[in-house]
DNA sequence: GCGCTAAGTTTCATTTTGGAACTTGATGGC
DNA sequence: GCCATCAAGTTCCAAAATGAAACTTAGCGC
């Protein structure tokens, strides 16, 4: 199977993918958070090429994730809409994976202060009901109302 | 840069993404968590090739999110390990972000019920220590123990 | 022992990267 | 005004990854 198609699948992890499941797209992400918004800077903090850098820009623009801006003729920037500032969750998901599984004994790299409580948080994930932290176990898939065909899979 | 150094970074989503930023990892992840466990049944399931997906598990084994295990002489299945289930709330925040913004109108392909509280629930990012939402506006990053070289963007 | 099944491996053409040089349209200095 | 510079790409080519499809290998069922 081809991306174009896997985009067009039923399935949100699908389609999500097809927009930023690349991994330079993450790291690009990652610094625009960060605060990076011009093409020289993004290519000299990332070491991607110049060429991947383009096209992967230009995806995300089209995905309507970044907004390319003039900030004097012929200079842009890319500015991450609203769309894009929503996958802070997935960026924060994949930080504390990253602490907890890959730090390798050095404790993380990074540690985020919660402007609303003034402490070091973990990002958690929990149920927008209850507000109980959640896991693999305590959820159960059901078929949603954009669902139209279900190969065991999709 | 090569994705072998950029695993090298002193920065957990290129550490991750490095381990599971790939569009079909993510996929083979999807179903895992959906309870698929062998080979053939990946492959069907998500028409990728056997090729691809025979180094994708090679490499998640690997990295120690799935346990390759005989279940009978010479067959063998691919379950997670708790490095593995403990990504669920990457995939749900991916799940949530493409629901909100990938859906063109036709509502979640899946839903997603907490068995604590019976509700069905939205995968919430909140802050560990108050249980607040957090939003990426809401949050300071700062230098952790794990940083050793910060050229402004790692 | 024959055919089937599961789990890969191999082969080869096509696509995508990585690396590096080249292009283009403002500025900025003098 | 004119030359140098800088930012934002584009172009070119070799090397690596992917897609498609056929081939291999070992145990099972009968």
């Amino acid at each position: 199977m081809k991306w174009d198609d896997v985009g067009n699948q039923a399935c949100s992890v699908a389609r999500t993918m097809a927009v930023i499941g690349d991994r330079w797209t993450m790291l690009i992400l990652r610094n625009a958070f960060m605060g990076t918004r011009r093409f020289d800077h993004f290519q000299l903090q990332l070491s991607v090429t110049r060429h991947v850098l383009s096209e992967r820009l230009k995806r995300l623009v089209d995905a309507g994730i970044f907004r390319k801006e003039a900030y004097k003729p012929n200079r842009y920037e890319y500015r991450l809409t609203q769309m894009g500032r929503d996958l802070y969750p997935v960026l924060l998901a994949v930080t504390a994976w990253g602490d907890t599984w890959l730090d390798e004994g050095r404790g993380a790299p990074l540690v985020f202060q919660h402007k609303g409580c003034g402490e070091m948080m973990t990002p958690t994930l929990v149920c927008s009901e209850c507000g109980e932290k959640v896991t693999a176990s305590d959820v159960i898939p059901m078929a949603g109302p954009g669902l139209q065909a279900l190969p065991g899979s999709k």
